[in-house]
RNA sequence: GCUGGAGUCGUCUAGUGGCUAUGACAGCAGACUGUAAAUCUGCCGGGGUUCCCCCAUCGUUGGUUCGAGUCCAACCUCCAGCACCA
Protein backbone atom coordinates (compact mmCIF):
# COMPACT_ATOMS: atom_id res chain seq x y z
CA UNK A 1 0.00 0.00 0.00
CA UNK A 2 1.26 3.36 -1.42
CA UNK A 3 1.52 5.99 2.05
CA UNK A 4 -1.20 7.87 0.49
CA UNK A 5 -3.63 5.19 0.24
CA UNK A 6 -2.27 4.35 3.77
CA UNK A 7 -3.29 7.59 5.41
CA UNK A 8 -6.45 7.88 3.49
CA UNK A 9 -7.72 4.01 4.80
CA UNK A 10 -6.23 4.93 8.47
CA UNK A 11 -8.03 8.02 8.37
CA UNK A 12 -5.18 9.74 8.68
CA UNK A 13 -6.55 13.01 6.44
CA UNK A 14 -7.94 16.34 7.64
CA UNK A 15 -7.66 19.68 5.98
CA UNK A 16 -4.03 20.15 3.59
CA UNK A 17 -2.43 22.14 1.55
CA UNK A 18 -1.49 18.89 -0.70
CA UNK A 19 -3.71 19.07 -3.42
CA UNK A 20 -3.58 15.25 -4.30
CA UNK A 21 -2.85 12.96 -1.65
CA UNK A 22 -0.84 11.02 -4.27
CA UNK A 23 2.05 13.57 -4.16
CA UNK A 24 3.40 12.22 -1.60
CA UNK A 25 4.28 9.28 -2.83
CA UNK A 26 6.52 10.93 -5.58
CA UNK A 27 7.34 13.77 -3.36
CA UNK A 28 11.83 14.63 -3.58
CA UNK A 29 11.62 16.21 0.44
CA UNK A 30 11.00 13.80 2.34
CA UNK A 31 11.47 16.08 5.49
CA UNK A 32 8.42 16.65 7.66
CA UNK A 33 8.41 18.27 11.33
CA UNK A 34 5.77 17.41 14.13
CA UNK A 35 5.64 18.90 17.53
CA UNK A 36 3.91 18.64 20.73
CA UNK A 37 4.46 21.43 23.70
CA UNK A 38 5.64 20.38 27.04
CA UNK A 39 2.27 21.56 29.14
CA UNK A 40 2.48 17.82 30.92
CA UNK A 41 4.99 15.86 31.52
CA UNK A 42 3.14 12.75 29.56
CA UNK A 43 1.38 12.68 26.27
CA UNK A 44 -2.06 11.20 25.76
CA UNK A 45 -3.71 8.69 23.61
CA UNK A 46 -4.86 12.34 21.75
CA UNK A 47 -0.89 13.08 20.65
CA UNK A 48 -0.41 9.30 20.47
CA UNK A 49 -2.58 9.01 17.48
CA UNK A 50 -0.67 12.29 15.38
CA UNK A 51 2.13 10.31 16.61
CA UNK A 52 1.01 7.28 14.47
CA UNK A 53 0.32 8.86 11.57
CA UNK A 54 4.05 10.40 11.91
CA UNK A 55 5.11 6.77 12.03
CA UNK A 56 3.22 6.21 8.66
CA UNK A 57 5.17 8.68 7.56
CA UNK A 58 8.38 7.36 8.52
CA UNK A 59 7.57 3.87 7.53
CA UNK A 60 7.26 5.48 3.95
CA UNK A 61 10.80 6.36 3.77
CA UNK A 62 9.68 10.11 5.49
CA UNK A 63 12.68 11.75 7.37
CA UNK A 64 11.37 13.08 10.89
CA UNK A 65 12.27 16.19 12.92
CA UNK A 66 10.05 16.44 15.89
CA UNK A 67 9.79 19.21 17.89
CA UNK A 68 9.43 19.52 21.60
CA UNK A 69 8.10 23.05 22.19
CA UNK A 70 10.25 24.31 25.09
CA UNK A 71 9.80 27.81 23.50
CA UNK A 72 5.98 27.66 22.78
CA UNK A 73 5.67 25.50 26.07
CA UNK A 74 6.03 29.26 27.91
CA UNK A 75 3.60 30.55 26.41
CA UNK A 76 0.53 27.59 25.89
CA UNK A 77 -1.10 26.82 22.57
CA UNK A 78 -4.89 29.18 22.76
CA UNK A 79 -7.66 26.77 23.38
CA UNK A 80 -11.26 27.68 22.45
CA UNK A 81 -12.87 27.93 25.95
CA UNK A 82 -10.18 30.37 28.29
CA UNK A 83 -6.73 31.30 28.95
CA UNK A 84 -3.89 29.08 30.38
CA UNK A 85 -2.18 29.10 33.36
CA UNK A 86 1.82 29.63 32.82
CA UNK A 87 3.57 27.08 33.85
CA UNK A 88 6.83 27.08 35.72
CA UNK A 89 9.80 27.03 33.76
CA UNK A 90 11.42 24.25 35.78
CA UNK A 91 8.29 22.30 35.38
CA UNK A 92 8.85 22.67 31.49
CA UNK A 93 11.89 21.67 31.34
CA UNK A 94 10.69 18.57 33.36
CA UNK A 95 8.17 17.93 30.94
CA UNK A 96 10.60 18.33 27.91
CA UNK A 97 12.24 15.10 29.07
CA UNK A 98 9.22 13.26 29.94
CA UNK A 99 7.84 13.69 26.30
CA UNK A 100 10.84 13.46 24.52
CA UNK A 101 11.34 9.69 25.72
CA UNK A 102 8.04 9.16 25.06
CA UNK A 103 7.96 10.50 21.11
CA UNK A 104 11.22 8.40 20.99
CA UNK A 105 9.68 5.30 22.54
CA UNK A 106 6.68 5.81 19.25
CA UNK A 107 8.87 7.37 16.59
CA UNK A 108 11.72 4.47 16.13
CA UNK A 109 13.68 5.21 13.56
CA UNK A 110 17.58 6.01 12.95
CA UNK A 111 17.60 9.30 10.91
CA UNK A 112 15.51 10.90 13.57
CA UNK A 113 16.44 14.65 14.56
CA UNK A 114 14.88 15.45 17.67
CA UNK A 115 14.77 19.54 18.76
CA UNK A 116 13.34 22.40 21.06
CA UNK A 117 12.21 25.11 20.06
CA UNK A 118 13.36 27.04 22.77
CA UNK A 119 17.11 26.63 21.25
CA UNK A 120 16.47 29.25 18.34
CA UNK A 121 13.88 31.43 20.65
CA UNK A 122 16.59 31.61 23.75
CA UNK A 123 18.27 33.99 21.90
CA UNK A 124 15.54 35.81 19.76
CA UNK A 125 15.40 39.76 20.33
CA UNK A 126 11.53 40.93 20.36
CA UNK A 127 12.42 43.68 17.83
CA UNK A 128 14.13 41.16 15.57
CA UNK A 129 10.79 39.14 15.64
CA UNK A 130 8.67 42.06 15.31
CA UNK A 131 10.74 43.48 12.23
CA UNK A 132 10.66 40.15 10.54
CA UNK A 133 8.40 37.75 12.00
CA UNK A 134 5.54 40.25 12.93
CA UNK A 135 6.06 42.58 9.85
CA UNK A 136 4.63 40.04 7.42
CA UNK A 137 1.34 38.94 9.29
CA UNK A 138 -1.91 40.79 8.22
CA UNK A 139 -3.90 41.46 11.66
CA UNK A 140 -6.90 41.25 9.50
CA UNK A 141 -6.12 37.77 9.01
CA UNK A 142 -5.02 36.75 12.35
CA UNK A 143 -7.78 38.37 13.91
CA UNK A 144 -10.22 35.98 11.26
CA UNK A 145 -8.59 32.98 13.08
CA UNK A 146 -11.30 30.75 14.09
CA UNK A 147 -9.24 30.47 17.77
CA UNK A 148 -9.62 34.07 18.03
CA UNK A 149 -12.65 34.27 17.23
CA UNK A 150 -13.98 31.74 19.28
CA UNK A 151 -12.07 33.85 22.37
CA UNK A 152 -13.23 37.87 21.60
CA UNK A 153 -16.65 39.19 21.28
CA UNK A 154 -19.51 38.57 23.07
CA UNK A 155 -19.74 35.07 25.39
CA UNK A 156 -15.76 35.16 24.78
CA UNK A 157 -13.46 34.31 27.44
CA UNK A 158 -11.01 36.73 25.96
CA UNK A 159 -7.04 36.62 25.13
CA UNK A 160 -4.69 37.87 26.20
CA UNK A 161 -1.45 38.99 23.89
CA UNK A 162 0.77 36.43 24.90
CA UNK A 163 -1.50 33.43 23.50
CA UNK A 164 -2.80 35.67 20.41
CA UNK A 165 1.22 35.45 19.29
CA UNK A 166 1.64 31.54 20.13
CA UNK A 167 0.74 31.35 16.15
CA UNK A 168 3.68 33.30 14.96
CA UNK A 169 5.92 31.74 17.04
CA UNK A 170 4.66 27.93 16.22
CA UNK A 171 5.16 29.54 12.43
CA UNK A 172 8.23 30.65 13.18
CA UNK A 173 9.57 26.83 14.14
CA UNK A 174 8.30 25.65 10.66
CA UNK A 175 10.39 28.83 8.79
CA UNK A 176 13.55 28.15 10.72
CA UNK A 177 13.35 24.22 10.29
CA UNK A 178 13.10 24.36 6.23
CA UNK A 179 16.01 27.24 6.69
CA UNK A 180 18.35 25.10 8.76
CA UNK A 181 17.22 21.02 7.29
CA UNK A 182 15.03 22.54 4.41
CA UNK A 183 12.09 20.98 6.49
CA UNK A 184 9.24 21.16 3.70
CA UNK A 185 6.10 19.64 5.66
CA UNK A 186 4.67 19.76 9.18
CA UNK A 187 2.43 17.07 10.36
CA UNK A 188 0.07 18.20 13.07
CA UNK A 189 -3.85 17.68 14.50
CA UNK A 190 -6.71 19.21 12.78
CA UNK A 191 -6.40 21.89 16.00
CA UNK A 192 -3.53 22.93 14.75
CA UNK A 193 -4.12 23.85 11.06
CA UNK A 194 -4.33 27.04 11.61
CA UNK A 195 -0.96 27.98 13.06
CA UNK A 196 0.92 25.21 10.45
CA UNK A 197 -0.51 27.82 7.79
CA UNK A 198 1.39 30.66 9.41
CA UNK A 199 4.63 28.65 9.41
CA UNK A 200 3.96 28.51 5.04
CA UNK A 201 3.28 32.25 5.18
CA UNK A 202 6.90 33.05 6.61
CA UNK A 203 8.19 30.64 4.27
CA UNK A 204 6.57 32.37 0.82
CA UNK A 205 6.99 35.24 2.25
CA UNK A 206 10.40 35.32 3.81
CA UNK A 207 12.16 32.62 1.46
CA UNK A 208 9.53 32.55 -1.47
CA UNK A 209 9.90 28.83 -0.97
CA UNK A 210 6.64 26.17 -1.26
CA UNK A 211 5.92 24.55 1.91
CA UNK A 212 2.82 22.27 3.03
CA UNK A 213 1.23 20.92 6.02
CA UNK A 214 -1.08 17.83 6.70
CA UNK A 215 -3.43 17.60 9.18
CA UNK A 216 -5.33 14.82 10.89
CA UNK A 217 -8.75 14.66 12.14
CA UNK A 218 -8.63 14.57 15.79
CA UNK A 219 -9.93 11.57 17.63
CA UNK A 220 -13.12 11.00 18.08
CA UNK A 221 -15.64 8.51 20.04
CA UNK A 222 -17.83 7.66 17.38
CA UNK A 223 -21.05 7.36 19.55
CA UNK A 224 -20.88 10.42 21.62
CA UNK A 225 -19.66 12.44 18.98
CA UNK A 226 -16.59 13.99 21.66
CA UNK A 227 -13.16 14.00 21.09
CA UNK A 228 -11.13 11.90 23.54
CA UNK A 229 -7.71 12.95 24.97
CA UNK A 230 -6.38 15.42 27.51
CA UNK A 231 -9.06 18.74 28.13
CA UNK A 232 -12.51 16.85 28.17
CA UNK A 233 -11.65 15.18 31.93
CA UNK A 234 -10.78 11.58 31.40
CA UNK A 235 -7.43 11.82 29.89
CA UNK A 236 -5.58 8.57 28.90
CA UNK A 237 -2.21 8.83 29.57
CA UNK A 238 0.87 7.29 28.23
CA UNK A 239 3.04 7.35 31.34
CA UNK A 240 1.72 4.69 33.37
CA UNK A 241 1.73 5.57 37.22
CA UNK A 242 2.79 2.91 39.72
CA UNK A 243 0.27 0.46 40.01
CA UNK A 244 -2.95 2.67 39.81
CA UNK A 245 -1.88 4.50 42.40
CA UNK A 246 -1.03 8.14 40.67
CA UNK A 247 -2.33 10.53 38.66
CA UNK A 248 -1.07 8.99 35.24
CA UNK A 249 -2.95 6.08 33.81
CA UNK A 250 -1.49 2.02 35.19
CA UNK A 251 -0.65 -0.18 32.26
CA UNK A 252 -3.60 -2.35 33.40
CA UNK A 253 -6.18 0.59 33.43
CA UNK A 254 -4.72 1.47 29.99
CA UNK A 255 -4.92 -2.02 28.10
CA UNK A 256 -8.74 -1.75 30.39
CA UNK A 257 -9.58 0.97 28.69
CA UNK A 258 -8.61 -0.05 24.79
CA UNK A 259 -10.29 -3.32 25.56
CA UNK A 260 -13.78 -1.43 26.78
CA UNK A 261 -13.92 -0.09 23.40
CA UNK A 262 -17.66 -0.54 22.01
CA UNK A 263 -17.60 -2.40 18.97
CA UNK A 264 -18.76 1.02 17.07
CA UNK A 265 -15.47 2.29 17.58
CA UNK A 266 -13.12 -0.42 17.36
CA UNK A 267 -12.20 -0.97 13.58
CA UNK A 268 -12.07 2.90 13.33
CA UNK A 269 -9.11 2.94 16.74
CA UNK A 270 -7.60 -0.07 15.10
CA UNK A 271 -6.76 1.84 11.90
CA UNK A 272 -5.43 4.55 13.88
CA UNK A 273 -3.69 3.38 16.69
CA UNK A 274 -2.58 -0.18 15.54
CA UNK A 275 0.05 -1.41 12.56
CA UNK A 276 -2.08 -3.82 11.30
CA UNK A 277 -2.42 -3.74 7.66
CA UNK A 278 -5.67 -3.53 6.06
CA UNK A 279 -5.91 -7.34 5.56
CA UNK A 280 -5.33 -8.32 8.98
CA UNK A 281 -7.76 -5.72 10.49
CA UNK A 282 -10.49 -6.63 7.62
CA UNK A 283 -10.33 -10.57 8.94
CA UNK A 284 -10.13 -8.82 12.34
CA UNK A 285 -13.45 -7.08 12.20
CA UNK A 286 -15.40 -9.75 10.47
CA UNK A 287 -14.53 -12.71 12.83
CA UNK A 288 -15.28 -10.12 15.53
CA UNK A 289 -18.96 -9.71 13.94
CA UNK A 290 -19.75 -13.19 13.59
CA UNK A 291 -19.06 -13.52 17.18
CA UNK A 292 -18.63 -10.16 18.97
CA UNK A 293 -19.19 -11.42 22.44
CA UNK A 294 -15.45 -12.75 22.08
CA UNK A 295 -14.74 -9.26 21.88
CA UNK A 296 -11.84 -10.37 19.72
CA UNK A 297 -11.33 -7.01 18.06
CA UNK A 298 -11.13 -4.79 21.27
CA UNK A 299 -9.16 -7.88 22.82
CA UNK A 300 -6.31 -7.59 19.58
CA UNK A 301 -6.75 -3.71 19.77
CA UNK A 302 -5.33 -3.21 23.50
CA UNK A 303 -2.67 -5.75 22.95
CA UNK A 304 -1.26 -3.61 20.24
CA UNK A 305 -1.26 -0.53 21.63
CA UNK A 306 -0.42 -1.67 24.77
CA UNK A 307 2.44 -3.09 23.42
CA UNK A 308 3.44 -0.38 21.33
CA UNK A 309 3.23 2.32 24.49
CA UNK A 310 4.53 -0.15 27.22
CA UNK A 311 6.12 -2.90 25.24
CA UNK A 312 5.64 -6.45 24.50
CA UNK A 313 6.77 -7.58 28.11
CA UNK A 314 4.01 -5.62 29.74
CA UNK A 315 1.82 -6.39 26.93
CA UNK A 316 2.13 -10.31 27.71
CA UNK A 317 1.89 -9.33 30.91
CA UNK A 318 -1.32 -7.75 31.25
CA UNK A 319 -2.96 -10.14 29.06
CA UNK A 320 -2.37 -12.82 30.88
CA UNK A 321 -3.52 -10.66 34.16
CA UNK A 322 -6.82 -10.29 32.44
CA UNK A 323 -7.13 -13.60 31.45
CA UNK A 324 -6.66 -15.09 34.69
CA UNK A 325 -8.67 -12.07 36.65
CA UNK A 326 -11.79 -12.53 34.60
CA UNK A 327 -11.71 -15.92 33.84
CA UNK A 328 -15.22 -16.87 35.59
CA UNK A 329 -13.62 -20.20 36.88
CA UNK A 330 -10.58 -18.44 38.21
CA UNK A 331 -10.38 -19.64 41.93
CA UNK A 332 -9.12 -16.58 44.15
CA UNK A 333 -7.84 -18.70 47.20
CA UNK A 334 -5.65 -20.55 44.98
CA UNK A 335 -2.95 -18.39 43.91
CA UNK A 336 0.49 -19.57 43.62
CA UNK A 337 3.23 -16.94 45.66
CA UNK A 338 4.34 -16.33 42.30
CA UNK A 339 0.86 -15.12 40.51
CA UNK A 340 0.35 -13.08 43.54
CA UNK A 341 4.09 -11.32 43.26
CA UNK A 342 3.41 -11.17 39.53
CA UNK A 343 0.25 -9.33 40.08
CA UNK A 344 1.57 -6.95 42.55
CA UNK A 345 3.35 -5.77 39.46
CA UNK A 346 0.28 -4.16 38.00
CA UNK A 347 -1.98 -3.73 40.90
CA UNK A 348 -2.40 -1.54 43.45
CA UNK A 349 -1.16 -3.77 47.13
CA UNK A 350 -1.94 -3.19 50.23
CA UNK A 351 -0.45 -4.94 53.39
CA UNK A 352 -2.85 -7.14 55.37
CA UNK A 353 -4.16 -5.77 58.50
CA UNK A 354 -5.61 -2.88 56.84
CA UNK A 355 -9.80 -2.12 56.78
CA UNK A 356 -11.51 -2.41 53.41
CA UNK A 357 -12.69 1.14 53.33
CA UNK A 358 -8.99 2.73 54.12
CA UNK A 359 -7.26 0.31 51.48
CA UNK A 360 -9.76 1.38 48.81
CA UNK A 361 -9.05 4.94 49.53
CA UNK A 362 -5.19 4.92 49.26
CA UNK A 363 -5.24 2.95 46.30
CA UNK A 364 -7.28 4.67 44.77
CA UNK A 365 -9.38 2.46 43.48
CA UNK A 366 -12.40 4.97 45.85
CA UNK A 367 -11.51 8.63 45.40
CA UNK A 368 -12.13 9.28 49.54
CA UNK A 369 -13.71 6.88 52.52
CA UNK A 370 -16.77 8.29 52.10
CA UNK A 371 -17.05 6.75 48.56
CA UNK A 372 -15.63 3.66 49.42
CA UNK A 373 -18.23 2.98 51.88
CA UNK A 374 -20.53 4.11 49.12
CA UNK A 375 -19.00 1.25 47.00
CA UNK A 376 -19.49 -1.06 49.69
CA UNK A 377 -22.93 0.05 50.42
CA UNK A 378 -23.43 -0.44 46.39
CA UNK A 379 -22.35 -4.03 45.95
CA UNK A 380 -19.20 -3.13 44.04
CA UNK A 381 -16.64 -4.30 45.97
CA UNK A 382 -16.01 -8.25 45.82
CA UNK A 383 -12.85 -9.69 47.66
CA UNK A 384 -11.90 -13.28 46.04
CA UNK A 385 -14.95 -12.69 43.75
CA UNK A 386 -17.36 -12.88 46.85
CA UNK A 387 -19.20 -9.42 47.33
CA UNK A 388 -18.49 -7.70 50.32
CA UNK A 389 -21.77 -5.71 52.35
CA UNK A 390 -19.42 -4.13 55.55
CA UNK A 391 -16.31 -2.76 55.87
CA UNK A 392 -14.02 -5.92 57.32
CA UNK A 393 -10.43 -5.94 58.47
CA UNK A 394 -8.04 -7.68 55.40
CA UNK A 395 -6.42 -10.25 57.09
CA UNK A 396 -5.23 -12.50 54.27
CA UNK A 397 -3.91 -12.55 50.62
CA UNK A 398 -6.50 -11.63 48.99
CA UNK A 399 -7.98 -10.22 45.50
CA UNK A 400 -10.02 -6.82 46.11
CA UNK A 401 -12.38 -6.01 42.68
CA UNK A 402 -13.83 -3.03 42.60
CA UNK A 403 -16.78 -2.29 39.79
CA UNK A 404 -16.45 -3.96 36.40
CA UNK A 405 -12.40 -3.83 35.87
CA UNK A 406 -10.48 -2.54 38.93
CA UNK A 407 -8.29 -4.45 40.78
CA UNK A 408 -6.05 -4.59 44.21
CA UNK A 409 -4.06 -7.42 46.06
CA UNK A 410 -3.76 -7.27 49.72
CA UNK A 411 -0.69 -8.82 50.44
C1' G B 1 -10.12 56.04 31.57
C1' C B 2 -15.76 56.26 31.91
C1' U B 3 -20.50 53.65 31.80
C1' G B 4 -23.17 49.21 31.79
C1' G B 5 -23.16 43.70 32.08
C1' A B 6 -20.93 39.10 33.75
C1' G B 7 -17.86 35.44 37.02
C1' U B 8 -22.13 29.48 40.59
C1' C B 9 -19.49 21.60 40.75
C1' G B 10 -15.12 18.74 35.26
C1' U B 11 -18.57 21.59 31.40
C1' C B 12 -23.07 24.38 30.44
C1' U B 13 -26.88 26.34 33.53
C1' A B 14 -31.27 28.05 37.38
C1' G B 15 -31.22 30.89 41.45
C1' U B 16 -33.50 39.47 43.81
C1' G B 17 -32.55 38.17 51.66
C1' G B 18 -34.99 32.51 54.49
C1' C B 19 -32.89 27.62 56.36
C1' U B 20 -31.64 21.66 51.73
C1' A B 21 -27.85 26.01 45.71
C1' U B 22 -31.51 24.12 40.50
C1' G B 23 -31.39 21.34 36.03
C1' A B 24 -28.65 19.08 32.07
C1' C B 25 -24.20 16.74 30.05
C1' A B 26 -19.90 14.11 31.40
C1' G B 27 -18.19 10.63 35.16
C1' C B 28 -18.85 6.43 38.86
C1' A B 29 -21.71 2.19 40.82
C1' G B 30 -25.90 -1.51 40.57
C1' A B 31 -29.48 -4.50 37.42
C1' C B 32 -29.66 -6.66 32.39
C1' U B 33 -25.53 -8.08 28.95
C1' G B 34 -20.46 -9.66 25.97
C1' U B 35 -15.68 -6.32 30.87
C1' A B 36 -20.05 -3.65 24.62
C1' A B 37 -24.23 -0.45 23.29
C1' A B 38 -29.22 0.83 24.65
C1' U B 39 -32.47 0.97 28.94
C1' C B 40 -33.81 1.41 34.20
C1' U B 41 -32.03 2.69 39.40
C1' G B 42 -28.69 5.10 42.74
C1' C B 43 -24.37 8.30 43.54
C1' C B 44 -22.00 12.58 41.86
C1' G B 45 -17.36 18.94 47.55
C1' G B 46 -14.67 16.64 52.00
C1' G B 47 -14.74 13.89 56.70
C1' G B 48 -17.15 10.85 60.51
C1' U B 49 -19.20 6.72 65.29
C1' U B 50 -23.85 6.87 58.67
C1' C B 51 -32.22 6.28 59.20
C1' C B 52 -27.73 10.70 61.59
C1' C B 53 -23.66 14.39 62.47
C1' C B 54 -19.47 17.82 61.38
C1' C B 55 -16.77 20.99 57.94
C1' A B 56 -16.16 23.54 53.25
C1' U B 57 -18.36 26.06 48.93
C1' C B 58 -21.30 30.46 44.37
C1' G B 59 -14.10 35.36 41.37
C1' U B 60 -11.12 37.68 46.11
C1' U B 61 -11.36 40.51 50.71
C1' G B 62 -14.19 43.10 54.01
C1' G B 63 -19.10 44.98 55.59
C1' U B 64 -24.76 45.34 56.50
C1' U B 65 -28.29 41.62 58.64
C1' C B 66 -31.18 37.18 63.36
C1' G B 67 -29.98 35.23 58.39
C1' A B 68 -26.05 36.73 52.15
C1' G B 69 -24.93 33.12 45.94
C1' U B 70 -28.55 37.24 46.39
C1' C B 71 -27.64 43.79 49.45
C1' C B 72 -23.10 47.38 50.14
C1' A B 73 -17.65 48.61 49.40
C1' A B 74 -12.92 47.71 47.44
C1' C B 75 -10.09 44.69 44.39
C1' C B 76 -9.19 40.81 40.34
C1' U B 77 -10.73 38.83 35.56
C1' C B 78 -13.79 38.93 31.17
C1' C B 79 -17.59 41.14 27.74
C1' A B 80 -20.10 45.43 25.42
C1' G B 81 -20.40 50.58 24.34
C1' C B 82 -18.05 55.26 24.60
C1' A B 83 -13.70 58.18 25.10
C1' C B 84 -8.44 58.59 24.51
C1' C B 85 -4.34 57.22 21.30
C1' A B 86 -1.52 55.64 16.42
Amino acid sequence: MKLSEELIYRGFKAETTIENPADLDTRENKKFYWGADPSADSLTIGNLAALMMCACFVRHGYEPYLVVGGATGQIGDPKDNGERELKPLEEIEHNKKCIKAQIENVIKSDNVTMCDNYDWFRDMKYLDFLREVGKVFSMTQLLDRQFVQARIGEGGSGISYAEFSYSLIQGYDFLHLYREYGVGMQLCGADQYGNCTSGIHLIKRLENGKADVWSTPLVIDPITGRKFGKSEGNAIWLASSDNGGGNYTSIFDFYQFWLNQPDESVEYLMKIYTLLNKEEIESIIAKHQKAPEKRLAQRTLARCVTEIVHGAKNANAIENLTKVLFDKNTDFTSFSEDEIIEFTEYLPVIKKGTSLVDALATTGLAESKKKAREFIAQGAISLNGIKVSDDIELNQTAIIKKGKNKFAVVK
